[in-house]
DNA sequence: CCCTTATGTTTCCACACGAAACAAATAGAA
DNA sequence: TTCTATTTGTTTCGTGTGGAAACATAAGGG
């Protein structure tokens, strides 16, 4: 019964600070003006004053002349995020390690890929990427403009425990209980920060991409199983320790298929890429070269196919819509044109399996963002850190 | 482009006070003393003096005198929860209207049950809810206590939209698009909050019952259909319209059987509480008695149907537990005996459909929590919204 | 050139919370 | 009993966040 010295809420910083809220606009919009910023968080013209000058001031901002015209009063200053300002991606996968550097402001300022002829072990692994970012390091530095780095977000395609930052299992890669956030943090001594893949893909289509405003969003990606992240209220659903999401799992046949866990009647083991590249006479062609040859070469056999995995997936979409109610569905990976080779029949079989209450106003896209949507989602995992409490991240500046 | 007048965001609020902070600490442990709060929120022991003699003031808690002996060191003053401060929960069913006063301290300070021979529609019970209330405040403002109600809690028995306040679809009560929240606050000049009966349970369980502590709960409750609630990092998962949790329609086969919305091979077809009944030669008997035929008679055909429908049970929990990786699992209603029918079994069955990961920790639970269960969650629905603003349900005491 | 409108700027004030010094109430030791 | 150590309540004062109001400034329109 002795009272404990740790409290157990952090009393202040539960309070989002108006510094953070309003830091969060300018990067969400990129470029604003000191009135705009006013409206949308219904904080005075004095206040916004002081905390964008301290924005300014710890770099996360710029201020930019007074902009807009053609409308009566005085002009509003504007306000840009950060060029200088970056998060370094890191996307470790079995033929290649991508390493990139996304600004404040959403600019891509670097990117690398180096290829592996063959897989190589998760110590390789990290050995490649503290190399690989170490000299982007020196390179960033050497340059004329001065950027500073906030810190590592890794892209990891497996079940990851975003808390303590161990890889629980990662197929693909064959990395098992694997702590790549410590190996990093410690090696790097930047602040890392480890999520799936599919969560941050979520995340990036959330905030710039098909998925845009909503805030209950449920996206599946699918590669060579199916990978899931959910968002509700606009926060991530990460579970107890961090495993929520993996919808690939999900069971809704009572057929003796098997995933690659060796689960029947999953989702994953019914609507499978490799059965969609077979069919078509295929193996081991990209995601382009395989919805080109899926959608113009319609033969019985391949629309059989395809439409025995859309049913699939549509008593999956059906079953998360009822549990979720999300707003939006989002579809990528070849999930996106199997969507797209007949989307009237996907969404026939949602609404016969679904109740009816929670498909009013329910959107289903296909993913907007491309090639950097990864990147872009672990940069947002840096950025986000860095958006709640600015002042930690205060590089001394220049 | 004009700028809106109305902010995006509220500025303070959004940062739940330490007003808040403490308020909910009181509420929760019914009683406590200064110097417990101080070492649990971490807040100086000025602050808490005066955030609570605030609250005292408010009539949210009552100053008791120092307390606790045996301890070196001057004792700390006891503050408790209002004993004063009410909530009415009310709950229409298809037989019967029942109408409770909870008090801030978690007490039952009234009941009552108005049964009914055959059903009433809507606006009759509506009107029914008014009558019986208005004579319960009459009376309570009668008593010489000072009680002071903060508002009502509706228990809905069906889909509900809470923003909204609009009764989606209730089967049983066959009501439907009724928007019974406005129509009660009309009438009663009080905060009328409404949800869903199976979410209510799983807010109670998490408060005071099975799942005390957890943050990450799954709630199954059977009692004609299967209705869930969902808590995720502490919050309810609420969806898009506020129709989340519909776990009952999961399609978990690929059987032709129907439930009660007409959709095939869903948990709610497989598992059905009038087909334990039938094998039982039972028919609309209680929860109790069927949990006693149940267990006590043991033949062939009763537990090949039990086995049944543990497997489809056990399978749709593996589903959740992929899907939301809880920390614990409540079930409640008529799946409370059926998992004390063969426990072991459905262990097995989830064991074998779940990733392994989402499974460490994972715990499964029967409810705890009795008759009063559904009160003290709609009590909660009040209490947590006097809770985020004190100030706002500040009554002018006498 | 004035008037209206919308914004930036400055000053002052309110409020929440903490730190520090002091007072009070206990247990245990002398 | 008396003194000390310990824990908590109380009071005072300082700090930081954000707002209101008055004023200055930069547009467009007559």
């Amino acid at each position: 019964m002795t009272p404990k010295a740790t409290p157990m809420f952090e009393t202040r910083a539960s309070g989002q600070s108006s510094l953070s809220l309003v830091l969060g606009l300018i990067h969400e919009h990129r470029a604003m003006t000191r009135s705009e910023i006013c409206s949308l968080t219904g904080l005075s013209r004095s206040t916004v004053a002081k905390l964008v000058t301290t924005l300014v001031n710890l770099g996360f901002a710029s201020d930019t002349g007074a902009e807009q015209i053609d409308r009566v009063g005085r002009p509003s200053m504007g306000v840009d995020a950060s060029k200088e300002m970056l998060a370094i991606s890191v996307h470790p996968e079995v033929d290649y390690l991508e390493v990139k550097a996304v600004a404040f402001n959403g600019t891509i300022v670097h990117s690398e890929k180096r290829l592996y002829d063959e897989p190589v072990g998760a110590y390789q692994a990290v050995d490649d990427m503290v190399q690989v970012i170490d000299s982007l390091v020196a390179e960033l530095q050497a340059s004329d403009t001065n950027y500073r780095i906030l810190g590592i977000g890794v892209i990891v395609p497996g079940q990851i425990n975003s808390s303590t930052g161990i890889v629980r299992q990662a197929p693909h890669l064959q990395w098992s209980e694997f702590p790549i956030r410590d190996l990093l943090t410690e090696r790097l001594s930047m602040p890392v920060f480890v999520a799936n893949d599919a969560s941050l893909g979520c995340k990036a289509e959330m905030a710039y991409g098909a998925a845009k405003g909503a805030t209950d969003v449920v996206y599946m990606h699918g590669t060579s199983g199916i990978g899931g992240g959910v968002f509700m209220n606009g926060t991530e659903l990460k579970g107890f320790r961090g495993y929520a999401g993996e919808l690939g799992h999900m069971r809704i046949s009572s057929g003796k298929e098997l995933d690659y866990s060796g689960i029947q009647g999953t989702l994953e083991a019914l609507v499978r890429r490799d059965d969609l590249e077979a069919v078509l006479g295929l193996k081991n062609v990209s995601d382009e070269d395989l919805e080109i040859a899926l959608l113009n070469n319609r033969n019985p056999e391949s629309t059989a196919l395809a439409r025995r995995q859309l049913e699939a997936l549509g008593i999956a979409t059906a079953n998360l819509a009822n549990i979720f109610n999300p707003e939006v569905f989002v579809l990528a990976g070849f999930l996106r044109f199997l969507y797209r080779f007949d989307q009237n029949y996907f969404h026939r079989v949602i609404k016969k399996h679904a109740i009816p209450a929670v498909l009013e106003g329910m959107q289903i896209f296909v993913n907007e963002l491309g090639t950097n949507s990864l990147a872009i989602g672990a940069s947002e995992l840096v950025f986000q850190e860095a958006i709640a409490d600015p002042t930690k991240f205060a590089t001394p500046a220049k």
